[in-house]
RNA sequence: GGGCGAUUGGCUCAGUUGGUUAGAGCGCUGCCUUCACACGGCAGAGGCCACAGGUUCGAGUCCUGUAUCGCCCA
């Protein structure tokens, strides 16, 4: 057999690409059954985000797996989707085109966009606009696609999908609908965080706390009908007029007499009352909090919990909007005013706060506190505190009173926790974050989003003879006709005309999270409701792989899901990558500049190496980028190359069906066999375990210690045998084993040089497959009718005597093929024993002309050997 | 503030349920080369396994505490 001299990742890899698309080796197979089936959850990336080095890695790790239990001869079903639903498409179609979404514009079948347009965006409607996102998404994927095949990520293409395409928007307009049905789905009108930059509601999940610089501004109110003062601290000084209330701990001596009166806002002279609550820190500030409309959640709460007023001063643009003071008694309190001891102050003072945004808002009232005699008590107080921000966003949220709607799962933490318990967690301990997360919820899920490109909340309102909106008489698609947009689609029993009009009806505007699709990844891979029989094949799923900081997210919310719609777990085990971070040891990040783009690694090193690097990682374990990893990856890989040409060509010249394992006669060669089954157990178990980086290392720590460093030059000796002899015959057929076993083992990490070398000279061997990829995983049933070495030391005995002589050598700076006249072999009888039975492969290796052997006591390791180097003297 | 994880030779990491002289790769030093591979081979230097206690005949491995780093959540 000809092979090439030198090994070329680009030629190889390109050619195994195409064949394994040609050939369908990663097909699933719908016709088997579930138990012999392995069915994977796949995360679909965010396409419009850019290529991520840690995409390769996460990604690599899923797929060792199921490569693992292909081999395992699982019909594997391993589906891929892109994830282009959602706000960072929605953003890149903005800057791209130009243009941006208002909900009022007609549909404009004819639009052109402006790609790279300047100047003030075109107002173009929504299902213009999410037509828009539907090209650019086709193209992001496309270099998604093209990356994961160069990683040769065994996916079944044909199980594509989009998260924004009609299949997931009918499936996720399903679950809605079903989750309406089971009346775990409701719509509410209360203050929710708020974007003010994006202008939507955002969910707890969805949060991050930043660490910010702030300051306490001491503020006296006054008493409502006597002297005297009571001085709070804040934070946020510009919600003064929002105060509704101020607030002491029960036990707080300092302010009892206070009770039960009011105390009068400063600047704006609104007398709020007096009150006592736990939750209000004694050590916190002065001991007194002002109740705003609304500061935080804890003044949402108190809002609630004591009734108390309303008075929304900040607007969903993050500006104060305009609110009017009145005479206190006029009974004119309402939703754009305000009552006050002193009308005109007060409406001079919020004069110039209006309009504002907060920020600028809080430098004008302190402004103005400072130029007004009796407000500010003393100097600021610079402090450090927590502030909520949406993840993607750029300012800090805002409580809003908006009508959204929720999903229920405060009421159901116990229940999750449970689900939770019933999913393997790999590594275990990632539990905890979810469990961690269940416990801390606090609220609902909002599920509408007020944004454009995304999955519409199908439901129409009819509108009352008035033209007033009447949220309860809700309008239902029928399940058939989805998914539907009821911006452009007309309910059933209604006619277009009547869109917006009274009497008519009118669509919801909003969008569903990215999320409330996103968890479905489960049902949209299995087609639930539109194809049951497909669905009960599949779900719940065997694996899900996934990235750790996404558990509160992505795996949280599948797994509420597939609990509220079916009452079961989405999958058996959860799988958790670590991350790349870079060399500092610090997560990569856009902004921080520090991302390695991926695409020029897997030209440059290949995908094996590439993926070699990524299965050295544990899951779970955050990894340091490191590029010397990539190298070590391609010396492995040229390893393989090299040793198995070598292998392969000892023994390539005979019938395989003389290299049966009854061949196996020799001591050494039943002793290398020997030492692969605990390899294959071992690496067996870790994979079943979801370990694939042990199961790994032990195959490259075997394949290049055992098998090339030592036992192919121990067998080369005996395969130059010019007869067919048994030792001759003994050594080929445990090449062949050994290496054909290792082949395998390699196979999920290197599939391009395992499927390679495979088509060299396994392809055809009976019980294999012509793809490395589809044969069986090795067991120690094919080494079965290899009996065990007649010395249970055998092997390491060998390798002692070997590394005695080859120190000798390199002590004496000579070459490892110089001769060598005598060795003096001296350990215990037994290991001697086992010495010389592997002698003359010894002997052959080594070029030692003659073996003696002394019983003693040796001080450190099995043998130590004199050695006396040099030719025998010539007679 | 609470929780989780990490801390092993210069660097990146392994260390199987506690058991004899703690491993690998990279890097470093010396040597070896026409017959698989110099993207190779052999040999070597280099670690009181973060620190302090404790359990045990015996601890990198179990327990407690401390420190540093990272993450998650308040």
């Amino acid at each position: 057999m000809e092979l090439p001299k030198r090994y070329e990742h680009d030629d190889v890899e390109g050619r195994w690409q195409s064949a394994w698309a040609d050939t369908g080796v990663y097909q699933w197979d719908p016709s088997k059954g579930r138990d012999e089936t392995f069915v994977v959850d796949t995360p679909p990336p965010t396409v419009s985000g850019s290529l991520h080095v840690g995409h390769l890695f996460s990604y690599s790790h899923q797929d060792f797996i199921v490569r693992y239990q292909r081999m395992r001869g699982k019909n594997i079903f391993f589906p891929i989707g892109w994830d282009d639903n959602g706000l960072p498409t929605e953003r890149r179609v903005q800057n791209m085109m130009n243009v941006k979404c208002e909900a009022h514009v007609p549909y404009d079948p004819a639009f052109q966009p402006d790609r790279g347009g300047k100047g003030a965006p075109t107002p173009i409607s929504r299902k213009n606009f999410v037509e828009l996102c539907d090209e650019v998404v086709v193209e992001d994927e496309k270099a998604f696609k093209r990356l994961w095949s160069r990683l040769g990520l065994s996916y079944d293409w044909d199980q594509e999908y989009a998260t924004i395409n009609e299949h997931c928007r009918r499936i996720s307009q399903y679950s809605f609908l079903d989750l309406l049905e089971k009346g775990e789905a409701y719509q509410a009108e209360r203050p929710v965080m708020w974007d003010v930059d994006f202008q939507t509601a955002i969910a707890q999940a969805e949060l991050v706390d930043k660490e910010l610089p702030s300051q306490y501004n001491f503020l006296r109110f006054g008493i409502e009908g006597e002297d005297g003062h009571l001085v709070i601290a804040t934070t946020r000084p510009e919600l003064l007029a929002a105060c509704v209330a101020v607030l002491v701990h029960p036990d707080d001596a300092r302010y009892q007499a206070y009770l039960g009166k009011n105390a009068v806002t400063p600047l704006f002279s609104v007398p709020v009352p007096i009150m006592t609550d736990e939750k209000a820190d004694p050590e916190k500030g002065t001991g007194v909090v002002m109740v705003c409309t609304f500061g935080d959640q804890t003044d949402v709460e108190w809002q609630r919990k004591y009734n108390l007023r309303i008075r929304q001063i900040i607007g969903r643009d993050g500006h104060l909007m305009p609110a009017t003071f009145v005479a206190v008694g006029a009974g004119a309190e309402g939703e754009r005013t305000i009552e006050s001891l002193n009308p005109d102050k007060a409406n001079e003072a919020y004069g110039s706060l209006a309009g504002a945004y907060v920020k600028k808002a809080q430098k004008l009232t302190i402004e103005l506190a400072e130029a007004t005699e009796g407000v500010l008590d003393r100097p600021s107080e610079a402090i450090t505190h927590a502030v909520k921000f949406f993840e993607k966003g750029d300012r800090p949220l805002e409580f809003v009173p908006t009508r959204q709607w929720y999903t229920k799962i405060m009421d159901k933490k116990e229940a999750l926790l449970q689900q939770g318990q019933k999913i393997a967690w790999h590594p275990e301990h990632m539990r905890k974050r979810y469990d961690h997360w269940v416990e801390g919820l606090n609220q609902d899920w909002c599920l509408s989003r007020q944004r454009y490109f995304g999955v519409p909340i199908p439901v129409w309102y009819a509108i009352d003879g008035a033209g007033v909106v009447d949220y309860d008489q809700r309008i239902i698609p029928n399940y058939e006709d989805l998914p539907i947009d009821p911006l452009s689609d007309c309910p059933p029993g209604y006619v277009e005309a009547k869109r917006d009009q009274p009497g008519g009806f009118t669509g919801d505007p909003d969008v569903m999270d990215t999320w409330a699709t996103s968890s479905l990844t489960p049902q949209i891979a299995s087609h639930w409701y539109t194809n049951a029989d497909r669905h009960a094949k599949l779900f719940p799923m065997d694996m899900r792989p996934q990235a750790h900081e996404i558990i509160r997210t992505w795996a949280f919310y599948t797994i509420v899901k597939a609990y509220l719609h079916e009452g079961e777990v989405p999958w058996h085990n959860i799988v958790l990558s670590g991350w790349i971070l870079d060399p500092d040891r610090k997560k990569m990040s856009k902004s921080q500049g520090n991302v390695v783009t991926p695409e020029p690694l897997v030209e440059q090193h290949g995908a094996d190496s590439v993926r070699y690097w990524a299965a050295r990682a544990r899951l779970g374990v955050d990894t340091a980028y490191d590029e010397q990893v990539f190298k070590v990856g391609r010396k492995l890989v040229n390893k393989i190359f090299n040793a198995s040409k070598f292998a392969i060509g000892r023994f390539d010249g005979i019938d395989p069906a003389l290299l049966t394992p009854d061949k196996i006669t020799e001591p050494v060669d039943q002793a290398v066999v020997a030492e692969l089954r605990p390899l294959i157990e071992r690496a067996t178990k870790a994979f079943d375990q979801f370990d694939y980086a042990q199961s790994m290392s032990l195959t490259e720590d075997f394949f290049w210690r055992v098998f090339c460093d030592n036992y192919l030059e121990l067998a080369k000796q005996r395969t130059y045998d010019e007869e067919l002899t048994p030792g001759r015959l003994s050594a080929c057929a445990t090449l062949r084993l050994v290496h054909r076993a290792l082949i395998r083992l390699f196979a999920p990490f290197v599939p391009y040089i395992a499927e390679e070398v495979w088509s060299w000279v396994y392809s055809n061997d009976a019980g294999m497959h012509s793809s490395v990829h589809r044969s069986p995983w090795p067991t120690l049933a094919e080494a079965a009718a290899v009996p065990a070495p007649q010395h249970e030391k055998l092997y390491d005995a060998t390798i002692a005597v070997l590394e005695e002589i080859r120190k000798a050598k390199a002590e004496a700076n000579i070459s490892m093929a110089a001769p060598v006249e005598r060795a003096v072999v001296t350990a215990a009888a037994p290991v001697l024993e086992a010495v010389r039975l592997a002698a003359s492969d010894i002997a052959l290796m080594l070029k030692v002309e003659s073996i003696d052997y002394a019983e003693g006591k040796v001080e450190v390791g099995l043998v130590s050997v004199e050695t006396i180097l040099g030719a025998p003297a010539a007679d």
